[in-house]
DNA sequence: GCAATGATTTACT
DNA sequence: GTAAATCATTGCC
């Protein structure tokens, strides 16, 4: 069983659902250099008016722009001008709200990942971690307001379910300037999987 | 216009 | 543990 996932998965208004429905699902990327899949095991969720650490707090601006866009659609920006950043944009077009992808789990292509990567096939720091997933997979700026229901990055479902207890929820990394919103427990992860990002407290 | 900084990663000491 | 890479955005003059 596999179905890309409907319009309707993404326009719920809450991104912390998504967050939580995205792990275990299937990311896919048909890109100029080949095609890949892998498991969404990490996930943290942005936005609404009360987020401090979201990039849309402040309103809009032209980065921030895709984060406004239709639910579904992909929102790539350049993190410290080194990394990319793969988002999904979740919640009604106009309502400022997104899911980060921060660790996946290679199904497909691991070899041309671990290619791209310089890292061998079957190492965590081929895609454990939200800059170095976008490397992997060949997610490039231009994939930014990308639809992923029709266009050349999709989610799927497979059928594949985690149990609730190894769902691990917790404090999203790097926001720490966020004030209250830095507590937030938004990020989700799949206990005990490797290809979950090192992240420091 | 200019300076500071960040939803990170890596390689150092 | 600390620092560098590297640039768009932001805030302040």
């Amino acid at each position: 069983m596999r179905r890309t996932l409907p319009k309707a998965f993404y326009s719920k208004k809450n991104p912390v659902c998504v967050a939580k429905q995205l792990l275990g699902k299937v990311l896919w990327v048909r890109g100029k250099r080949g095609f890949c899949r892998a498991r969404i095991v990490e996930t943290e969720a942005y936005g609404g008016r009360l987020d401090r650490a979201s990039h849309a707090w402040r309103g809009r601006t032209r980065r921030n722009e895709s984060m406004f866009g239709a639910p579904g659609t992909a929102y790539v920006y350049l993190c410290y001008g080194v990394h990319r950043m793969f988002n999904v944009v979740t919640g009604p077009t106009g309502w400022p709200a997104a899911v980060l992808i921060r660790g996946v789990e290679p199904m497909e292509g691991a070899e041309r990942m671990a290619r791209r990567r310089g890292v061998p096939a079957d190492d965590f720091r081929l895609s454990a971690g939200p800059g170095v997933l976008t490397e992997a997979m060949g997610i490039e700026s231009d994939a930014d307001r990308c639809d992923l229901v029709s266009g050349s990055i999709r989610i799927e479902d497979d059928g594949v379910r985690y149990p609730r207890t190894k769902i691990q929820a917790g404090r999203r990394v790097g926001v720490s300037y966020a004030g209250p919103a830095a507590f937030f427990p938004w990020r989700f992860s799949v206990r005990g999987n490797p290809w979950v990002s090192r992240a420091r407290a």
